[in-house]
DNA sequence: AAAATAGTGTCTTTCAGACAGTATACA
DNA sequence: TGTATACTGTCTGAAAGACACTATTTT
């Protein structure tokens, strides 16, 4: 039975059971319309040709964070615009080899971006997601996932929604040059609904977020739209 | 160099570091209209004399929210109206004497109970948090407090807020029976400011989570208030 | 009656949804 | 000129803040 540390004396090192512990990275875009996640096919068992989120195991001398990122280094070269802490989970039969408890983080990058960096693989995917944690595939058939992953891609849509609307989460997920149409867009593929285009307009102009650039889109067969980009400014 | 396990053969046990994990609880009331988290004073090095979150680590067999079950039933008897995963902390340095992750929670107990299963104990307190991290004692003192506890009472109060309006977890701080003064006082501790009456009571009684009980409160000096109760119904 | 809080009515402001209209690019 | 989308004006309804008022209990 363990005890209570704060009541023990200093730690006997037989009084603690060591753990391995992971970090899961939920690498996100919003592509054509659709909310995306990186997903990667297991080729060895157990789970083997199912789809997994990319991780690594956290070094004995890094920190929880540095180790996310050095797994978004690996699948997306260097830069994430937004990358936080979801969650962790630590159940005992989660991974059947051995005990494993995972400290669940995540990434939002354009999907320009993102695309550019995965060229090169073939057993990569990015996968719709739902709020129910499920994927889908390029023909919007379903993906068997690995592990409890997920629950995992459930918890990290939630938790886009949730922030949408008080956080510059969006902006991660433009260019840096957009137009209020495009972060509609982006809004309504996280929301999965339809948004009310003026109501949208006046409420994100009234944040004082962004600002006009002055530039145009161009190569448009319609009125081009003003290109905004985020202010510069203070948080 | 680590590499990112899904790239790997079947895991070399050589190939993970492993770590101790703990799970440090943020067992929080509201008491005299202040939000407070319950703190325990070290014995020993290092922080000798400050005050820390309870916490224990977390067994080989046993998931994170056991773990967290656990110490709260070490602390206040078995029961919480409310438990929920906060953060996960994993800093190389945090701890001095090793490399210890530890995966914060918060539970929610009303005064009442919290303070009668504290009884007992003299190295307890029940400090006044703020959204900062800080914690005050009795008299409105400063306490030092252990480890990175502050940064993880910072998040707690923090997310607290963030729930307030969109779950139950007012509920969790009050007993069966309240009054509409006594929710909106619970409230009012937890966001530190003061709330409109009339607003308020619109807000709670249109969301339809409480119902009237037809009793009333006993042993007031002024006109007795109705007593309410959550309702039953789903989720 | 005084004191103290419970509880209500109503005015105003704010903000989102709805919807129709005008503006401007290219084919 | 047609078409597609950008952008705007305005009405309506929902909800919060402010504030004054009435109600009900004990002392």
């Amino acid at each position: 039975m363990l005890t209570a540390m704060s009541d023990a004396a200093p730690y006997d090192p037989a009084d603690y059971p060591p753990l391995a512990v992971t970090v899961d990275l939920v690498l996100m875009t919003v592509r054509d319309g659709r909310l995306t996640a990186l997903l990667q096919r297991r080729e060895y068992a157990p789970f083997a040709g199912y789809w997994a989120l990319p991780g690594t195991f956290v070094g004995q001398e890094e920190s929880l964070d540095t180790a996310a990122q050095r797994v978004l280094a690996e699948k997306a070269g260097m830069g994430a615009r937004f990358l936080e802490q979801l969650y962790s989970f630590g159940d005992p039969l989660r991974d059947p080899r051995m005990r494993v408890v995972t400290v669940a983080y995540f990434a939002l990058l354009p999907a320009a971006q993102l695309e550019a960096a995965l060229t090169p693989r073939t057993d990569l995917v990015l996968a719709a997601v739902d709020i129910d944690g499920g994927a889908f595939g390029p023909d919007a058939e379903r993906l068997r996932t690995a592990f409890d992953h997920a629950r995992i891609l459930g918890h990290a849509v939630e938790r886009l929604r949730g922030k949408l609307d008080y956080s510059k989460l969006a902006f991660a997920l433009l260019p840096e040059l957009f137009t209020l149409g495009d972060l509609q867009r982006v809004h309504e593929a996280i929301l999965d609904r339809p948004l009310n285009k003026p109501a949208f307009r006046r409420r994100i102009l009234d944040r004082g977020l962004i600002e006009g650039s002055g530039l145009r889109e161009t190569g448009k067969t319609y009125r081009p739209a003003e290109l905004y980009r985020l202010r510069k400014l203070a948080n």
